[in-house]
RNA sequence: GGCCCUAUCGUCUAGCCCGGUUCAGGACGCAGGGUUCUCAUCCCUGUAACUCGGGUUCAAAUCCCGAUGGGGCCGCCA
């Protein structure tokens, strides 16, 4: 018997009740990923059936961020446009007394611990359920779950089993045009193809109620892959009270997609080899699900940060600065690539420009005049290096006033001190008013000979 | 509580399937050093782990069993 190879479909399934998380991105990355390596489709499926929490806005930022990300998607659906095709078989399943109308209160909570559905109506009669009907009484749908250990191989975890005696008679829509998730899950994934099933390891107690479904509709079975959790530092689920979650906050502070896809890729997963910094193409490339992990993963902002930073500097100035525009938005083109190219190589978050060059962008510096001392310097000693450095530059050309020739004419006089700090320090103070910078030369430079010497006056003013 | 999943440096992990080549490799972090006026980049060095207990075997991080730890789920949310 030849098996027909059936092409690779997969998707992502996130409701829009929130914005896109960075568990559902990684999800998504890797359902893309296992798409491109074996030349499948990749579906986006919004799973909006609870329309009291859904919300386009998030609906919007989910589609807005995956796009960013650059997790592109070959089929979109709606879950709240295709209600018809889940009354269908919401009907049959009711038709062929697989499912019934449940008139219980909901589910009590005893003690903490939630009990499993009694069954209490899954044998009323005809005659019962039209005269609760009529009498207008609240009811939902429940599949009448056969009891039976379900089994499935799992491709990242092996077989799992379950006793669907636990699970009970479980929900499956509030009314005929209300499915509810693991009912409306398993009909799209028939209907739309899915020949795998890659998702969050929390899934995978959802999984055995979606089998069961599956055999009573007779839909072939797709293949189920559960993605090791993302931790927070505590190692449960991450959540909000572990700090940011959504892309979009890291899209805000400065984080590039690259590095937000590197990053996400390595979290439960390793190709073997010591490279680690893996753009899409290569991603794709060496994409495999048993390279996948089976423990949840801590989220690691510290490691994060260093492979921005190197995406960071992989940048052209031009691209790097048209990034940045967005942080110093009173900059032109011109400024902000000098922003950029004297801080490029200290950037972990592209926020951080704005603090970094905010002194590019002042008439007056305010800072400590004590910072302009190097070492334990005089106040007469610090009015000589001014004085001095003064007069180097106010001989130094507009035209010459290039880092390369400040360079070469400072540091000479800087070597004729006892410790090229003597010069140097004030003279990077004095023009960027903090401690910590990029150096004094490059600073010049960008600041240009009038705003040099001006800021050199200033720093006299305040000794 | 029940069910299910899981277990290598602080963190992400390689190695485990096919036991000996590993007193366990890489990266982040951290510490120290070099370059350097500062910070960063870059380079070098160091730091630190096979959860425990039984087996099996000449030999176990690697195979088996158990315990313990951790996590997830248990909704008329997804």
């Amino acid at each position: 018997m030849t098996k027909e190879l059936k092409q690779i479909r997969v998707r992502i399934a996130p409701s829009p009740t929130g914005y896109l998380h960075i568990g559902t991105a990684r999800s998504a990355l890797f359902n893309y990923l296992f798409a491109k390596k074996n030349k499948g489709k990749f579906i986006l499926r919004i799973e909006d059936t609870d329309l009291e929490r859904s919300d386009k806005k998030f609906e919007k930022d989910i589609i807005d961020n995956l796009k960013w990300l650059g997790i592109e998607w070959d089929e979109f659906y709606r879950q709240s446009e295709r209600i018809e095709t889940y009354a269908k078989y919401l009907e049959k399943l009711l038709n062929e007394g697989e499912a019934y109308r449940c008139f219980c209160p909901q589910k009590q909570i005893d003690g903490g611990v939630p009990q499993i559905y009694s069954g209490k109506c899954r044998d009323l009669s005809d005659e019962e359920i039209k005269k609760n009907l009529a009498e207008g009484k609240k009811s939902i749908i429940r599949f009448k779950s056969p009891i039976k250990k379900v089994a499935f191989k799992d491709l990242i975890r092996g077989k799992v089993e379950f006793d669907s005696s636990l699970i009970g008679d479980f929900s499956i829509a509030k009314d005929i045009t209300t499915p509810l998730y693991n009912f409306a899950v398993v009909i799209d994934d028939f209907e739309m193809e899915i020949s795998h099933v890659i998702r969050g390891e929390d899934h995978l107690s959802n999984t055995p109620k979606q089998i069961l479904l599956e055999e009573a509709l007779n839909f072939p079975q797709p293949q189920f892959g559960h993605l090791p959790l993302i931790l927070g530092p505590d190692r449960s689920k991450l959540s909000k009270r572990h700090g940011a979650t959504s892309v979009t906050e890291y899209r805000k502070e400065g984080y590039l997609p690259e590095a937000i896809i590197n990053f996400m890729a390595f979290l439960g997963w390793n190709p073997g080899g010591e490279k680690e910094i893996y753009s899409m193409e290569e991603l794709i490339e060496d994409f495999s699900l048993d390279k996948v992990q089976k423990g949840g993963a801590i989220f690691n902002i510290q490691r994060l940060n260093y492979l921005n930073g190197v995406y960071i500097r992989q940048k052209s100035i031009e691209e790097l600065a048209e990034l940045c525009r967005l942080y110093l938005p009173k900059a032109d083109k011109e400024d902000l690539e000098k922003a950029v190219s004297l801080y490029q190589d200290r950037l972990k978050k592209l926020s951080e420009i704005a603090e970094l060059t905010d002194f590019l962008f002042k008439d007056v510096l305010e800072y400590d005049k004590e910072l302009l001392k190097w070492k334990d310097m005089t106040d007469g000693e610090m009015k000589k290096v001014l004085d001095n450095l003064n007069k180097i530059l106010c001989d130094i050309s507009e035209k010459e006033w290039k880092k390369e020739n400040l360079e070469k004419i400072l540091m000479p006089e800087a070597e004729r001190m006892e410790d090229r700090g003597t010069l140097l320090w004030p003279l990077r103070v004095a023009l960027t008013g903090k401690k910590a910078s990029a150096g004094p030369f490059e600073v010049a430079e960008a600041l240009g000979k009038k705003r040099t010497l001006k800021r050199i006056q200033n720093a006299k003013l305040e000794i």
